[in-house]
RNA sequence: GUGACUGUAACUCAGUUGGUAGAGUCCCGGACUGUGACUCCGGUUGUCGUGGGUUCGAGCCCCAUCAGUCACCCCA
């Protein structure tokens, strides 16, 4: 038999890893409490036309990167590319958005078919925030300042960039749209293949290329701004001075635009140097069409999601991750013979009672003691603990693993009382 | 989807012009140390990613395939 592996781009998560993620979850569940979010969940798989009509057909998501697929109904089934979509069917669905106003908050694995690189894979894990029937922009100045909140937690925000943009209304774009494509069929000479096929099925998408060329094609575009409704310019210039009042550092970057079409008005996204090519940790903004586009009734929405994997990485590259989340158990019992097994389980048993909190192991197998402590040293264990033989009434010695002190030796029962003197 | 590089013990890697594999770490045992971390001695570990081909003979050459890394692209 072949030997067994991981789907390509599907990773593992293993001990020595899962640390960093939980550390990561730990703080993200605390903000999102402290700012009054509920949590919400939703299934990985949903029909295929959820994701057509919500992302958009010509985005790069939907044309070619899902996991697409017929169950044995023939129902055209796709894992889900990105949270948003589903948790409007969702809340949509079960009444949550009608006159209503809602903060949710999702966690889970998506799944997107790109080439794997650092950063970047196939099935990858979002944190995302969703706010519904608050026309903003004070709601969109919170959920940025929510994402603001994770960084300062996270201790990653002064590697991070926050950029945002005013992408309009769908109308405004429209009209733009339609301005950008006059003007680059002028130049379309100068343009690179990828541009030239985009400047019509998605001219907007232009803006972002990386060909200097065509960067400097576009210096003489018209811009979007222009193109853009005063009541949507109002709501941008007030959510720049509220992100001012509250501090929060950003620059305005023109060609910022979302891969998914649903996004209007206020846009905005996270990037980091420390990452190489991908970048952008967290990306949102509004999406007021959504879902009545859906098939809901005209609601206001905002929200972002973020790279779990991405942030992962940057926290341990940057050495982030607390040691005391490295640290998988505080006591380890150690096991000479044979004969103590039941008393040590015992021990073990009346510490985790009455020390919740703590990790505690009791030997199993054999082994020299010397090597029972160094695994209790690599396991992060603060103390050990040798039962003694044949003492009357029961006594155990117990040494931190650190220089400080030697051993002592106390009868059980006061051991675990005076337990917490020792760690 | 495109390109470049990579794939040898649990880990990090070496392996010279093709002649059926080595080091360090880890682990185990022992010495020393007032029970882990320093030092010394000894020991285990591999279908050399997988499948074909060339050859008397391939870890080293060729083809295919799978996977990884980085970049393009895209995005979180």
């Amino acid at each position: 038999m072949a030997k067994l592996q991981a789907i390509r781009g599907m990773n593992d998560i293993l001990p020595g890893q899962s640390q960093g993620w939980q550390f990561l979850e730990g703080i993200f569940h605390s903000v999102v409490r402290r700012f009054g979010y509920q949590e919400i969940r939703f299934p990985v798989l949903e029909q295929s036309s959820l994701f057509q009509r919500s992302i958009g057909e010509l985005t790069d998501i939907v044309e070619k990167e899902m996991y697409t697929f017929e169950d044995r109904n023939g129902d055209k089934l796709s894992l889900r590319p990105e949270g948003t979509a589903g948790c409007v069917r969702a809340a949509e669905q079960h009444g949550l958005l009608y006159n209503q106003q809602q903060r949710l908050w999702y966690q889970g694995p998506m799944f997107r078919h790109e080439r794997p690189q650092k950063g970047r894979y196939r099935q990858f894990h979002q944190f995302g925030v969703e706010a519904f029937g608050m026309a903003g922009p004070d709601i969109d100045a919170e959920v940025i300042k929510l994402s603001a909140q994770l960084w300062r937690d996270l201790d990653l925000i002064h590697h991070l960039t926050l950029e945002i943009n005013n992408i309009g209304t769908a109308s405004d774009r429209k009209s733009y749209s339609a301005a950008l494509t006059g003007y680059l069929k002028q130049h379309s000479r100068a343009l690179d293949d990828d541009a030239r096929h985009r400047m019509y099925s998605n001219p907007l998408r232009v803006l972002d290329s990386k060909n200097a060329q065509v960067q400097a094609i576009l210096q003489e575009a018209p811009v979007l701004a222009n193109f853009v409704s005063p009541q949507s310019r109002e709501h941008y210039e007030q959510l720049k001075s509220l992100l001012a009042d509250l501090d929060i550092a950003f620059v305005e970057n023109r060609h910022l635009v979302r891969g998914l079409d649903y996004y209007n008005n206020c846009v905005f996204e996270w990037t980091t140097l420390e990452l190489g090519a991908q970048g952008a940790v967290c990306g949102g903004g509004r999406y007021d069409g959504l879902v009545e586009q859906l098939g809901g009734k005209a609601t206001f929405a905002c929200g972002f999601a973020m790279g779990i994997e991405r942030l992962v990485l940057m926290l341990e590259s940057l050495e982030k991750i607390p040691h005391d989340a490295l640290k998988s158990i505080d006591v380890y019992i150690l096991g000479a013979d044979p004969d103590d097994a039941a008393q040590s389980q015992k021990l073990a048993s009346a510490i985790r009672q009455q020390y919740p909190r703590l990790g505690v192991i009791s030997h199993c197998g054999g082994g020299k003691s010397k090597a029972q402590i160094k695994r209790a040293y690599n396991l992060g264990a603060t103390a050990v603990i040798t039962l003694l033989a044949d003492s009357d009434p029961a006594c155990a010695s117990i040494r931190r693993l650190d220089q400080s002190g030697g051993a002592e030796t106390l009868e059980i029962n006061s051991l675990v009382e005076q337990l917490g003197r020792f760690l």
